[in-house]
DNA sequence: AAATGCTCCAACCGCACTTGC
DNA sequence: CGCAAGTGCGGTTGGAGCATT
């Protein structure tokens, strides 16, 4: 039996939202606040899919949405953290109050790609075009073709006295042991210096148990309501992750 | 003025992840 | 533990609006 589709498309609009729509949604979502999208088209007498709901209201509806052009400041933010995150929007849009996923992605894709481009960065990469020329890349699946063996955080295990600083992120056991390959920067390592990580996580441990690190707050994301960490983007006022700590090779 | 091409962005789609039973 | 529902994310598409021929 395959999923239940979200919705029953034949009874949906589907294109643009009208204004009528628009306000429907926005008094609802004023009256009884966000979530249970799944119902809220019939609840708030919309002909529409839940998922679209949501979309409309969180890239265009929302009252603290920033509307208007990005400043250069936006601009080089979205470049930095584009270059430690990968195609990452929602967590580049956590960082940019006002701004959604949606419209950063497209900026990116229509304005900074190309500017990127037209300064001879591979927007990719981060890295001057003409040095990608030549350039060796590691391929994680040769890798584990070729034997190499990872321990149990995914770092690859020395192999015949050649050190291997990789580092990945991989499935749970069970899904066929398909490496994920994140969309980061696999140039870039983030972590902090694996001294100061292990001192910092066994003092707070021993201090309280609770303040270790989710892996949302470390990446400065607070998704969850239960999230008793603290935590803080890019261990600014933390110090567990700090810019410092960002190698590239 | 009409046709064509291009840009931009709202919206859609499919999949992954989370949550609850 | 497994399944299904709910939700979120990222890639892609469609079409409106503008520029150019």
């Amino acid at each position: 039996m395959g999923r239940s589709p979200c919705c029953e498309k034949a009874h949906t609009n589907k294109g643009a939202w009208t204004k009528e729509e628009d306000e429907r949604l926005t008094a609802h979502i004023k009256a009884y606040g966000e979530g249970c999208w799944r119902s809220l088209p019939k609840a708030a007498g919309l002909l529409r899919c839940g998922k679209s709901c949501r979309l409309r209201w969180i890239n265009y509806l929302r009252p603290d949405l920033k509307r208007g052009n990005f400043t250069e400041e936006e601009d080089e933010l979205i470049i930095k953290l584009h270059s430690l995150l990968g195609n990452k929007w929602s967590l580049i849009a956590a960082r940019l109050p006002g701004r959604t996923d949606n419209e950063i992605k497209n900026y990116w894709n229509t304005h900074i790609r190309r500017k990127l481009m037209s300064s001879g960065i591979d927007p990719a990469t981060h890295r001057p075009l003409l040095e990608q020329q030549g350039k060796t890349t590691i391929s994680f699946i040769k890798a584990e073709e070729k034997g190499v063996e990872f321990d149990g955080r995914g770092e690859a295990k020395k192999s015949g006295g050649e050190e291997m600083s990789v580092r990945l992120q991989r499935r749970p056991e069970g899904e066929k042991k398909k490496w994920r390959c994140p969309d980061l920067n696999l140039e870039l390592c983030i972590s902090t210096p694996p001294s100061q990580m292990h001192q910092v996580l066994c003092q707070e441990t021993a201090k309280n148990e609770e303040l270790r690190l989710c892996f949302n707050c470390r990446l400065g994301v607070k998704r969850s309501s239960e999230c008793k960490c603290n935590g803080s983007f890019l261990g600014l006022s933390s110090g567990v992750l700090d810019y410092r700590s960002l190698e590239s090779n």
